[in-house]
DNA sequence: TCGGCTAGTTGGACTAGTCCAGATGGGTGA
DNA sequence: TCACCCATCTGGACTAGTCCAACTAGCCGA
């Protein structure tokens, strides 16, 4: 029988149907942004199969994007994505708000680190430089999206750790250093939560995530800075406008 | 004991020491690119674990793209990523052949449609316009890492499916309606694969894929057509350079 | 030599649990 | 009133299997 079946006309899975029954009250509105689903045991029993299975159907929605976990608290609908243009030079907050979304930020760490076998590549380091290391995680909406690791020259920064952190350092850069953004370079790929980035944003180990390793120049073509970001990758989308014919 | 340990310094979970022993000899080059690991069994017999915390290890290794799946055929160390810069108008063929790999094509279907509703939205068409729809498959290295949707305005390309649809339709476009890009929208987000996507690239349903959805315009202003590209996300590192100040 | 069959192996899908750590909320005592 | 404690609930981690469909490689006969 199956075998005169495209997949397509197969009995879909338990996996796939559960999947497609919890998108469906999403997309219809009774799930709304924000709200927690019921507990994977009580789903699991609502649609009479194992917490294993059920598990397995959520994580689905999750590499889509439909839903997002908090670590021990539970399985949430992801509310609409921030629509994240890495060229635009404007600062988070501005972005945040221009979409009509609150912003906030909180510093977890910073000082002085030196540089690791992967940053001193990426950044063209001698071996073992020294470098300013601020850990921040940013939130929209009152829910943290966002953490990101800066790595700073720290001889064109003297005396930032003294400042407040918690706003724009593009701005700081600017105001304080005279240090504008040139040309940038940036590495888009998807990987999964580890160490302090999971710790950051509460996540469970090896859940999926967006990274966005970000190399800027100052106007001189000069080395500013490399932000490594991890964004929760239900949060956003990224949208690129490749620029006019000349 | 645990309370005044931070989380970085508890015994790790054995799916993190499965999933770093394994990425330990991929490093290594034990492990080498295209290779097949052990079946799940004789991994899970050798972790002396289960099949199911041993697939747990796989799939994080998975998000991370060190590794890739093909679908009941096993799990492969994955390959060098190919550098990708969706601004450069460059085709498929000569960006991957630039970087010293081969790039072949693949027509699995051509011909007409009625657009979706997510189409008609992204491509600010009528309700139920006629499209020409162009489905194909991309490998690197003889591996197929690119499932790719077309979606073109019929009344700019009479004639175009009697043309070879396996090279670049960027030169048809050029070569044979005169037509060049001028301006283009890129959206790029993380998703799971489902349906045709799947079974194109022989992946299982629910696999990880980084899904990229162009929209180009010509020199003018007006749309071309509007692509749907789906690629395995170890595959390939979007890598975007900024414009250098004016 | 080559096509087709077949047996064995692989991943896919699923069941039915256990034990534990962290988060939560309600109640209690200062 | 408020801090703290504890019972309860949640997800996290893991075990030990079963059954099935699809792929594979090797054998066999034309």
């Amino acid at each position: 029988m199956s075998q005169w079946m495209s997949p397509d006309e197969r009995q879909p899975t338990q996996v796939a149907q559960i999947r497609q029954s919890l998108q469906e009250q999403i997309r219809a509105g009774l799930l709304r942004p924000g709200m927690r689903l019921p507990s994977e045991r009580a789903l699991s029993e609502r649609f009479a199969t194992t917490r294993i299975t059920l598990k397995e159907a959520l994580a689905v929605l999750e590499t889509e994007g439909q839903i997002y976990r908090e670590e021990r608290r539970g399985w949430f609908v992801a509310p609409p994505r921030l629509i994240y243009d890495p060229r635009t030079k404007s600062h988070f907050q501005a972005m945040v708000e221009s979409q009509g979304r609150a912003a906030t930020t909180r510093v977890l760490q910073a000082g002085p680190v030196v540089a690791n076998a992967e940053l001193c590549q990426r950044m063209g380091l001698a071996p073992l430089s020294p470098l300013l290391k601020i850990c921040r995680v940013r939130s929209l909406d009152s829910r943290d999206v966002l953490y990101v690791e800066h790595y700073l020259l720290p001889e064109r920064f003297p005396g930032l750790l003294e400042m407040d952190l918690t706003c724009s350092l593009t701005r700081l850069y600017a105001e304080r250093y005279g240090i504008g953004y040139g040309q940038s370079t940036f590495d888009i790929l998807p990987t999964a939560a580890h160490g302090a980035v999971a710790r950051a944003l509460g996540l469970p180990q090896g859940a999926p995530l967006l990274q966005i390793c970000r190399l800027n120049l100052d106007g001189q073509g000069r080395l500013i800075d490399c932000d490594m970001e991890y964004w929760r990758q239900d949060a956003v989308v990224i949208r690129i406008q490749s620029d006019p014919l000349p």
